[in-house]
DNA sequence: CTCATTTCTTAAACTACCTTAATTTTTACC
DNA sequence: GGTAAAAATTAAGGTAGTTTAAGAAATGAG
């Protein structure tokens, strides 16, 4: 292991804007405590959820960050939070050098492809209700913690209909 | 490099099985000619396509492969196709020995994830008709070879509503 | 070439989910 | 503790996409 020096502890409060949409993201951000989310805006100017990253979640824009291009996601805090930044020099460097940080990126990031194609499933397979369910089990202990309106972002509807399903859920 | 001697051609007709759910996935499959696709069925027997791999196209379930369980994708030929199968143990006497294919691993890995996430932007933020078009431009030219009941599994709608859709573009 | 099977199209009725808008509840701040 | 702002609920009406069904076109096997 090496470049130690190069991960930083931060600390945010509330509704900071970690990444923004446009910036090159130089940084994978692993939290520590609190709660990070990623998210795009589309031409209607809604958002929509990619990722919640609670204690232990990695989060990133992979493309941004090892294609070195503009981002198209932001990230913000939505709880105050505090997170290690992972450079890009630290992690390139690793990469030539030292074949088990190269293996751990691949790891990373073959654990973000199957998160994703699991969501992808969801998105093409499932109803809302069930997609609200999928959502209990990947993201435990998280409903008390985040407002309905973010996590209805976070299974493709609108905060009102999420709030009906809720209610239909209760009378069982 | 080394271990070629694990990675094998093959050549499998039209509507072949090439990977059964629940069978664990042992190889990767990188597609010389032809063309296959890797498809869920949900619990009403609908089939939803994940992914097609034509010519140069890389297609796997990396759950099952690197985590040794059983597959929950299909993977078929749609039509006549020869590929090569890299079989697991080759996967990591590589990575453990030649870094470049290490390092190989890692551009397929971010180019899957930076396309899977562009599908999932499209499903929570595009409607049916913009999905279509996403299609078209990920798989240039395969319009023709694909039929659109495979094209409307892809995109997340039935073949009916793909068939109207294709109807109001004409109309323009 | 011909018959059978699968795929595609069209249309009408239906449903999951959205929009709008008004009301209530919760949160945050001086 | 009171008041403003944000979040959640409820309900009515609307739309994107589904279902069902029947006919037309294309594909495939013998």
């Amino acid at each position: 292991m090496a470049n130690f020096d190069k991960i930083t502890s931060t600390k945010v409060q509330k509704g900071t804007i970690v990444l923004h949409k446009g910036d090159t993201c130089n940084f994978g951000y692993k939290v520590v405590s609190g709660c990070l989310k990623s998210y795009v805006i589309d031409k209607s100017g809604k958002e929509h959820i990619v990722q919640f990253a609670p204690e232990d979640w990695f989060i990133s824009d992979m493309d941004s960050f090892f294609n070195n291009k503009p981002s198209n996601i932001f990230i913000d805090a939505i709880e105050d939070t505090e997170f290690l930044k992972i450079g890009k020099p630290s992690f390139e460097d690793l990469a030539k050098h030292d074949s088990n940080a190269l293996k751990e990126q691949n790891v990373k990031m073959r654990k973000s492809l199957i998160s994703l194609n699991r969501r992808l499933i969801g998105l093409l397979s499932s109803t809302a209700e069930e997609r609200y369910f999928e959502f209990l089990q990947t993201y435990p202990n998280m409903v008390q913690r985040l407002p309905l309106k973010l996590i209805a972002s976070y299974i493709g509807i609108t905060p009102e209909y999420l709030s009906e399903i809720r209610r239909k859920i209760e009378k069982k």
